[in-house]
DNA sequence: CCTAAAGTGGACTATATAGTCCACCACAGC
DNA sequence: GCTGTGGTGGACTATATAGTCCACTTTAGG
């Protein structure tokens, strides 16, 4: 909840609440397997057993409903990691979010990371996604950086380690390494790059 | 050279060649900006100065084109690294490559991995185009892999040490960091990224 | 109830794009 | 120079897709 109503007031009833989540939904899920430009809009309608004039009514345009997407795909994807996520604060942790990933990962048919692929295809072209897609970054990078912060204040991580720049290390092994598993479609790339990652982290600790 | 005319004996003058070649050239371009589906046939004639009977008289239709595009990018990456890339041998190597990736990703208006890019839009729905990035990915790999190997055969990399998951941890790291340097349009996350990786192959030597 | 605004259905338009067709040009070998 | 095949130009078609419009239905509130 707590979209964005900020620049047009609308009314929208409950039904109408319905209607508009039942879209961005099914346009997540066609984004999600073909990307933004192999989902036509007459997909989306089809895959929600909506009218062509509802999209409009409740989206400016099919950009407008694509930056939907975005936040419902980044609130999806964070979700889909917790509780691990929450408190990625030791190694043990980091170890079972790993897994948690790669189970992840296997399940679904259409591998890789949604929000990585939306970066891939958007930012390029469209200002307003890529400012929106840095924010989803930011924000997951932001739950790793804060476990890995709990465990530098614990002293289990040395004073001289950078959560941040840690972090975002980890991000990038996940994100390459879901290209990589899309792409063979195999766990291996994922598992070998997150380990990477973990120890990457284990060798800033004080104890071993 | 050395392009595929295995299944269709074409003769194929020297015109001819340039023709063909000035197509893919251009398309590569085009798609490396704005990727395969934002990029339409009136667009690549209109870039390469040809005409659409000549695009249909050198390939049979688009995704055919799109089929040489990523072999001319997975050659055009493989040199831009180069050479560096042939002989990732030694600490010393392994950084001087990662800066000269940086500069590469500077230099570039578009960031980002052409070859990630085109798989990250392809894979899902065209068979014959992922087994190609496979293929790509995995010389790319092997390049690193190589170095590697010469590093474990001299004794610098211990025996127990795999080379090639360790290449294939150092790619994704690389495929990672230039997703997020695409999107934040900065070089950080790809410095930070490989230089992980960069560590990680360093753990695995026997003298630092 | 009654009414106004939100919600809905679906036909319609404009256009972009992949792909076709055929007439004409250029050059190599005879 | 003749001729045939490769090369080229550009008009043409079919279709998919974004976006518009308007008549109709449902709902919330007085």
């Amino acid at each position: 909840m707590s979209n964005n109503q900020q620049s047009e007031p609308r009314a929208l009833t409950r039904r109408g609440a319905v209607t508009r989540t039942r879209i961005i939904d099914a346009a997540a899920n066609l984004i999600c397997a073909h990307g933004v430009d192999r989902t036509s809009l007459d997909d989306v309608m089809a895959e929600s057993g909506v009218s062509k004039s509802q999209l409009y009514h409740y989206f400016a345009d099919k950009d407008a409903l694509v930056l939907e997407v975005i936040a419902l795909q980044t609130e999806r994807v964070l979700a889909a990691q917790q509780p691990h996520l929450g408190a990625l604060d030791s190694l043990p942790a980091l170890r079972s979010w790993r897994d948690a990933i790669v189970r992840l990962n296997e399940g679904t048919d259409a591998r890789g990371c949604p929000l990585g692929s939306l970066a891939c295809e958007l930012v390029n072209d469209s200002e307003p996604a890529r400012q929106r897609l840095v924010a989803s970054f930011a924000m997951w990078s932001d739950c790793i950086e804060q476990g890995l912060t709990k465990m530098r204040e614990r002293g289990e991580l040395a004073a001289s380690a950078d959560p941040h720049e840690l972090a975002l290390a980890v991000l990038s092994a996940v994100q390459g390494g879901l290209l990589l598993a899309k792409t063979t479609q195999s766990s291996r790339p994922l598992t070998i790059a997150i380990d990477m990652a973990i120890e990457h982290v284990a060798k800033h600790m004080t104890s071993t």
